[in-house]
DNA sequence: TCAATTGCGTTATGCTATAACGTGTGTCAT
DNA sequence: ATGACACACGTTATAGCATAACGCAATTGA
């Protein structure tokens, strides 16, 4: 039931999500990896797709870009066990906050059970601008 | 105030789209009017920006295709004038269903104001099994 | 030990999107 | 008219994102 720890290559690409503080792509993830040993797009590709399945990084559609799960282990929801997530993309300084909100999971939940609809993944995505560039 | 007509090109990506039951890449487009004329991309997404700027057509982020806008002319909240619309999308057959929902728009929109955040462009694409893939 | 699974590295390729250049055609103020 | 501008168009080249297909090595579990 516990997952297995993460290989090497998967620890680096994480680990470059995390210290990210905006959404970063493969491509970008594979250059501040080449001094690891990074040398093709697959390694960095294979990692964020294991990743992705344990919900520890989020992809942004609109964007071709990943970030790490802002949740903690155990957050309501289940934390990374998340259900659909939400986000708001600063399109001038690129921060990214990750919400959940029940109410909107809720309601396209009915949407969907109305029109026997079969949910499999839900991306929802909000580019604007946050507070400070806003201003 | 009334927009001009459509260009040649314009009518043409914007035909393939409406008659299409699925959405379409741009190179899909741009192989399907191979025939009236067009040799290369940028004549598909020239197109593309003039009817995503009209509202007649909508690009699916997680897809990177697009589709014919379905709404008509001058349904609620002001047909192609829309504010926020979703995307249920097969997974299967690649059927698209576009639709509003007042709740979902009001409750993102209100996260936003309560973070100060400006919207300008909300994603919500939900993929599945639609009910006659589902079965 | 033998198969099956999983991760890894490499090369090559395919798909998606835009940059940069020049052309032609209208509109409009001079 | 003539020049300035806006806008659509066509072309070539390039940039950016993602996967196919091969082979090898380590792990696991019958
Ligand atoms: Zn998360
Ligand atoms: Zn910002
Ligand atoms: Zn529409
Ligand atoms: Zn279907």
């Amino acid at each position: 039931m516990t997952a297995p720890a993460l290989t090497k290559n998967q620890s680096l690409v994480f680990d470059v999500l995390s210290r990210s503080d905006a959404p970063l792509s493969a491509y970008t993830i594979l250059d501040k990896l080449r001094d690891h040993g990074f040398r093709a797009p697959l390694q960095v590709y294979r990692a964020l797709d294991k990743l992705l399945e344990r919900g520890m990084v989020h992809r942004l559609e609109s964007l071709n870009a990943f970030v790490a799960c802002a949740h903690q282990e155990k957050e309501c929801c289940g934390g990374h066990g998340h259900g659909t997530v939400a986000f708001a993309i600063c399109e001038s300084c690129g921060h990214v906050v990750e919400f959940h909100d029940h109410a909107v999971d809720h309601r396209l939940d009915d949407w969907a059970r109305e029109r026997k609809f079969k949910p499999a993944k839900t991306t929802i995505e909000i580019r604007g601008l946050c507070e400070q560039c806003a201003a």
